[in-house]
DNA sequence: TCCGCTATTGCGTCTTGTTGCGATAAGCAC
DNA sequence: GTGCTTATCGCAACAAGACGCAATAGCGGA
């Protein structure tokens, strides 16, 4: 299994910020980051409750693992309010370039942007405090 | 009303869009289009199945709506599911600055931002397709 | 104005996500 | 290792949103 060292990473991480390390848990990591792509709660859920695992408890995991920064909440551009994923990624500020083809997800830095955000939200008179962006696409695979 | 217009004007683009205008829908673009601020889909129900309109007409008369551009659903950023809000806004593209204070939001045209998520994901070998961009703050009265 | 077609409605029901609660087990002190 | 504290678990009930369907009512044409 390629993820039993980011799985026991997070577990670890789980500990430091004060959280239990329980097997629920580590079920629930183990599910999430064995996905390569953006995936459903429905989806682990399903999977989950096979093993044991009651929903409530895949849905509070998953909300802990957004709140570590391990995982993040996807929405579809103009979507309702059935369409939230969930994706793996780095716990630092990005953002997400989504492929419609493949439903790859790339994360994105870009520096030069949330300065401008920051400028754009001040001549409105905000003070910016957090942002979301998502981009849509097509990766270079799936264009041609 | 100051929304009586608003709302015929709304009426006339669904017969423009080959919809029929029924007193369902004007019962919802009313309500919806007298608010101000963002407000939920449950808000809405609340008040117009008083009114004797259907749980499920109001939900897919709001989705005809985002579809035609009259209002917008504005997601709160790293939020789940169920924080899904509806905003009133112009049809053209433009994206949000949401105030965390008084949850008022303004509408934002950011022309070279665009350029440059364009040109983001280029680099990452995407063609960008569409994007989101929702921005939280405060706004000069809440800052105060 | 009347008629027919069909988009739309509201109801009932199902699915998805949330919350409260008693039971369980993780972590800590000894 | 043993016992205590309490975070976490799974269940069940609830709430929000989606869907299928028979009944209704816009809208165009006669």
């Amino acid at each position: 299994m390629p993820n039993s060292a980011a799985t026991t990473a997070l577990l670890a991480r789980l500990g430091e910020s004060g959280r239990r390390r329980t097997s629920a848990r580590a079920k629930v990591i183990t599910a999430a980051l064995r996905r390569d792509q953006p995936f459903t709660a429905q989806a682990l859920v399903a999977e989950l409750t096979r093993r044991g695992v009651g929903r409530a408890t895949v849905f509070r995991t998953l909300d802990v693992l957004v709140t570590l920064g391990a995982l993040s909440r996807v929405h579809g551009i103009d979507q309702g309010a059935r369409c939230v994923q969930y994706t793996a990624c780095a716990p630092t500020h990005h953002h997400h370039l989504i492929c419609r083809g493949c439903g790859r997800v790339a994360e994105i830095r870009a520096t030069g942007l949330e300065d401008k955000i920051a400028a754009l939200a001040r001549s409105h008179g905000f003070k910016a405090l957090e942002h979301g962006l998502e981009v849509q696409g097509l990766c270079a695979e799936c264009r041609s």
